[in-house]
DNA sequence: TGTACATCAGTGAACGCGCGTTCACTGATGTAC
DNA sequence: TGTACATCAGTGAACGCGCGTTCACTGATGTAC
């Protein structure tokens, strides 16, 4: 009865896919409308029934890669496992969304600077919102723990683009460079995790900072 | 004497110019070899005395950032004035080059992460040189100061990727934005620091970091 | 300095190609009775 | 359940267009004598 239906979500699926697929190589400005449709087994004529054009199927991949990334910070706030501590255990979810979803991130990590401004704006509202969503936990655990933070949305701002740097930068990475990048990644968050601690002391006076 | 060499000077700076201001707006898969050279005022068969293909074009133009990126970097750490923090100076110095070099830095900040692997090496290289040309300096003024840091290629790193992520944010924003981002970058450059040079003295634990 | 020739940066016209988009049409799926 | 009709996802062919690249050619700049 729905069989209609179910194939058409099917095909929707098939071109997201194939058009992530593409962007992966080529870029998003680089793909044409007519290689997404040969690449997801469909006539050119049959995309308009689904988008009225590139950059529309752009920001519902953009939405979808928003809903998946909501998903994941649920997902590693709620693994608490006091035996691993909060940087490790974000980084270690970030690096398996990172495998199931390397065509998706890509996208997006390339599109945040790229030239459509419909992009970037949907992009950064999704990566604030992520920001927005680690620093309450950041705030907390360091309260909880007597070790308050201070700044905590620039402190999570900060980690993210980490993260995205890293990110990047790990998807054309051997496993051997990325043990490098995690390990880097993980000095640089407690990096900027200690000294945002040290900032909430206060009465601490740098010269090289100042 | 030398008119044919000043004027093949000057048409080869038309060319980079037009495909700075084009990419800018279209991002570099986005701009064609026509639409160049109609920016230029040149014919399109001219494009190929100076470059075989728009490729080329992109490497030279990553190379002559590098080398302006360069010239800031002695410039910046020649300056010294002990009125100035070290991080101030360096964001006054890179605010001046942004508002010089908009399109040339919003061209290396799209591409870093971009489809053309070329690019993304060739950018990668002279990130990589300035992250280490800013590592020295930075371990010298933390170790004259008796402050040494920690990790000073990590924190270096870390500092150039903020400058970026708030470079290309600075490109789109007013002035009353751009104010607003110099006050997060600064806080966020001296949490690194702090970070760093709590690392360096060791002994230090801390729960939400761990 | 003047002349004859060589060099070479730049051009207009032409090519074949893949593009985005449109249209009338097909045939399978769903619905009413 | 069977039949007649409506819906609608998908298609093949065609369109006009801008693209990258080539070619023979032009005319200004540079050189040799």
């Amino acid at each position: 009865m729905a069989v209609r239906a179910e194939k058409k979500q099917q095909v929707n699926r098939n071109i997201c896919n194939a058009a992530l697929r593409l962007c992966r190589t080529k870029g998003y400005s680089g793909v044409s409308l007519r290689e997404i449709c040969r690449e997801a087994g469909i006539a050119p004529p049959t995309f308009y029934n689904y988008y009225p054009n590139l950059e529309e199927l752009g920001l519902a991949i953009i939405d979808e890669a928003g809903l998946t990334l909501r998903r994941l910070m649920r997902q590693t706030w709620k693994e608490v496992d006091v035996r691993e501590g909060v940087v490790r255990r974000t980084i270690r979810v970030f690096g398996r969304y990172l495998e199931e979803n390397g065509d998706l991130f890509h996208f997006v990590a390339a599109e945040r600077v790229g030239r459509v401004q419909a992009f970037r704006d949907a992009i950064e509202r999704e990566v604030k919102h992520v920001v927005e969503a680690m620093a309450k936990p950041l705030a907390e655990v360091g309260a909880t723990t007597g070790r308050p933070i201070a700044h905590p949305l620039y402190l999570s701002e900060m980690l993210v683009n980490c993260a995205f740097q890293a990110g990047v930068e790990s998807l054309s990475a051997n496993t051997e460079k990325r043990n490098e990048i995690i390990e880097r990644t993980i000095i640089q968050a407690r990096m900027a995790i200690y000294g945002s601690e040290v900032m909430a002391k206060g009465a601490v006076t740098s010269v090289s900072a100042e």
